[in-house]
DNA sequence: CCCATAATTCAACAAGCGTTGAAAAAGGAC
DNA sequence: GTCCTTTTTCAACGCTTGTTGAATTATGGG
């Protein structure tokens, strides 16, 4: 019994940002297995068949998001892992994971990306995903590198696995915290992130480096 | 064009314990999202509606592979966090690590359960999971808690987060590691699980031990 | 030997998915 | 005013999924 709505134009063109905007939103809302065409195009306000005017297919949809959220991160990171930025390994490494925290904290279906899972009709966007992050992992793992040369991180520690630790355990506080947080805690969910944050930081910097009594100031604030 | 295949019992009668051994396999080749009652069905060489006669429906027969899975790793947990268990307390996390990697490294369709990843015809089932993980979950905070009251753990940790950073972490490594292990370092994914895992805890450690200097005698023969 | 019951397959259902081709309407060009 | 292009909706297709009811056959009891 839907009353069916006029076609042709509208007073104001569908914007494909509109469009990644709503798949964004359902991602946050719905995670990843929630974000069918008919879905995204349902908080869009269209019909799902306009998706493919603007996109050629739902792959090249998610795609395109990619494009718009992950460069950002990309960028932040590199300039993150500059050498000529002379900011200690503690407080890069701290600043790496503060910028996962602000490209990821909005959305569950990115991480669940982020994480390989797969979706029908956009079956290699976790390749994709991964290859495109890449470079993010590379400047965390230089970071690490250049930590270990100068003697601030324990020498003969993996830098793969200890910028894995890092990341991961952040995308799983995004995760996770929330959830439990209210019904353990009683705070607020941001704040049970950020104290968990505080806390994961802590015992990771403590486990690698190669002073891990010298104070951090620039954790004082918290 | 597939040839019928006879009706009527077989000569040897199908179990429910095959189905469930079936359902684990494909759980292990193809993720949560391959596995399908279809798939499942394939892999136990019968037809998908033969599990509605041993099952009630997806949702039962994902519940019987909990109730066959989890209660050991409960039993394994529970007996490490006995109190007249004398072992210090780096020996006793080191061995919970080691209880879920036991029961979860074989199958990655089980890990995504874990995680709470979304299964049409089983949607309840990451809910029920997560209940009857939380006994799992309080060992371990009762591992950490007498850590925290024998003084060897640092005063002031939470014990959730603790935990939560032990055990998410080894189910990353789980799902990740093996996946980069061959293109990274030429290791088989079992060593490189391995090793991944002694560093992990070696940085846990050393981020959660009040004396983290000490040494750890039952890790030295890795 | 007959019959009830248990175990199995088959064919079909409805729902959801990504996708497509055609129809409709608005806006600008001439 | 007419026509062409752009933007939008609609209806349907083919596929996969969980699920069901009927049909079929082997087995064991009386």
């Amino acid at each position: 019994m839907p009353t069916p709505r006029p076609r042709g134009p509208k007073a104001v063109k569908m914007d494909p940002r509109t469009l990644l905007d709503a798949a964004l939103k359902v991602f946050a809302r719905d995670g990843l297995e929630g974000a069918s065409l008919r879905a995204i195009a349902r908080e869009a306000g269209c019909d799902p068949s306009l998706i493919y005017y603007h996109f050629e297919n739902k792959e090249a949809m998610f795609s395109a998001l990619l494009e718009e959220r992950i460069p950002p991160l990309v960028k932040d990171l590199r300039r993150l892992a500059d050498p000529l930025d002379p900011r200690g390994t503690a407080e890069k490494l701290w600043t790496a994971m503060r910028c996962f925290h602000r490209h990821l904290h909005d959305s569950a279906g990115f991480r669940a990306m982020v994480r390989g899972q797969i979706v029908r009709g956009a079956e290699t966007i976790p390749e994709q995903l991964a290859r495109r992050l890449r470079p993010a992992q590379f400047a965390v793992i230089a970071i690490i590198r250049r930590g270990l040369r100068r003697g601030e991180l324990r020498p003969g520690l993996n830098p793969y696995l200890v910028g894995l630790f890092l990341i991961r355990m952040e995308a799983e506080i995004l995760d996770l915290v929330p959830v439990f947080a209210e019904r353990l805690s009683g705070l607020k969910p941001t704040v049970a992130v950020a104290a968990a944050e505080c806390t994961w930081f802590d015992v990771f910097w403590r486990g690698v480096a190669a002073h891990p009594m010298e104070p951090l100031p620039f954790l004082e604030s918290l």
